[in-house]
DNA sequence: ATAATAGTGTCTCTCAGACACTATACC
DNA sequence: GGTATAGTGTCTGAGAGACACTATTAT
């Protein structure tokens, strides 16, 4: 039952010693899981995806992917697991979100999860696995009913405007993500991770706005943009879009796990 | 050993049925523990609260207070049971910080550790019980070796400026506590916390230096905070200073858990 | 030519930094 | 009065918002 056995060399010797006698299993402990709030850009409103629970507890309602911690994985590898098994989705911009442990947000057992939150293109959505159509999973619209970061209630809305009940305390999760990546757009390039390699200024434009829900001024916007030194104007136009087209640019670098 | 037998009566009959069958114990599962970092500015200084470990492993480093979590207690209040048994403080401004799950953190097994921060005026600090001489407890001095919220090393210093070597990965727990509080301090009124109900400008303007590592512009500092609205002025000055003494001001509201 | 959006130049307003000045306590 | 800090008034520079204007492509 042990987790590792094998003594650790680096160890100095009365660690090892110590080792030998100590009794994990001695104490109860929680199960530990990780749920991911997979948020995409599409059509002018943030989404995410969900899973319709097919077992119990909380059959039929739906969920953030998620999954229970492996004992020789990291928070961040379980994470990524998840994304990709659920999801079928690689190399997608991932971080740590918060960690919920109330006793009783799960009614089988006590389960501390570990939320995070990953931006991904809606192309790359699109392309996954989770196209297939599958009536267990739906990229939700995610409707988000207060101002800035002061936070409050969201509410999931499947394709046909239907409102999604969520399993848990998942709507708690998915509000803690949106109030996260609305703060963080202040002060970092965010913004990126939810567009392909090349975009234009309009459309990251777009993007900022859908997240913070509201318009943003598009002269200071590209200022500020451009004075960051995130961006790299690859000097090609966009084409095919009925009016004058705009130039590409390039996020310097993309975050990946 | 199951967490939770009685039947929760706000369950639909078939969650009734399935927690019946359900077998927590099927599955291995990592411990859980919560890690403070107790913060305080003293004499121009952040210090943190740390303990000498007298058991194995890392037996005579020094560790941030921490616990297991309790089955039946959640997140918070393991924090705040920490904090109350291993400092003597009760009602202490704490928020969570990061979660650390890797793997090797705790040579014992695997040990998933949630971490928070504390912030406490020195004053409590020293009329809590840890100001008892225990040669197994300080309040260390942290030194920040970088500039704004990039992030890096810190060092815990004891009170013969003697680096004090810090257990598992609490280096790096600490050192996102400074990022955290740091890129706090840019938009939220978190420096109250560390200072007494009734404190000058002056004084909090100090706090806010510490923490930043730098020297803040007087003028705008005093302006940005009365702007803010978070201060409350008492009309009532303070005393015995040999100098023209400054209005004491109140924070507004107090969170606390 | 017309429509539609890309992109720029400029003015103003707000706010932070800097600095000088006055105010008020203790000695 | 001397000294030290509290607190204010004002100038300046940086950056966001607003708005007008030019540029460029498809139809």
């Amino acid at each position: 039952m042990s987790p590792r056995r094998r003594p650790n060399p680096s160890l100095a010797a009365d660690d090892r010693a110590f080792l030998e006698s100590y009794r994990p299993d001695d104490y109860e402990r929680p199960s530990v899981a990780v749920d991911v709030v997979l948020l995409t850009v599409s059509e002018g409103a943030l989404r995410t995806l969900l899973i319709r629970r097919t077992e119990q507890p909380a059959r039929g309602a739906w969920s953030l992917p998620g999954g229970f911690v492996g004992m020789a994985e990291s928070l961040d590898v379980a994470a990524a697991r998840v994304l990709e098994t659920k999801a079928g989705l690689k190399r997608i911009f991932l971080e740590q979100l918060y960690t919920f442990g109330h006793v009783k947000r799960d009614p089988r057992m006590r389960v501390i999860s570990v939320a995070y939150y990953a931006l991904v293109d809606e192309a790359i959505v699109r392309g996954a696995a989770l196209a297939s159509s599958d009536a267990n999973r739906v990229v939700a619209d995610v409707r988000v009913a207060w101002d800035g970061i002061v936070g409050g209630p969201v509410q999931a809305v499947g394709p046909n405007r239907s409102p999604l009940p969520l399993a848990f305390d998942h709507e708690e999760i998915l509000a803690t993500a949106v109030r996260r990546i609305r703060g963080k757009l202040d002060y970092t390039p965010i913004g990126f991770q939810l567009l392909p390699k090349r975009f234009t200024l309009r459309r990251l434009q777009e993007v900022h706005e859908t997240i913070l829900g509201r318009a943003v001024n598009k002269d200071a916007f590209r200022r500020r943009m451009l004075a960051s030194g995130q961006l790299h104007a690859t000097g090609t136009l966009e084409d095919e879009v009925g009016h004058r087209p705009a130039e590409l640019y390039e996020f310097r670098e993309r975050a990946a796990i």
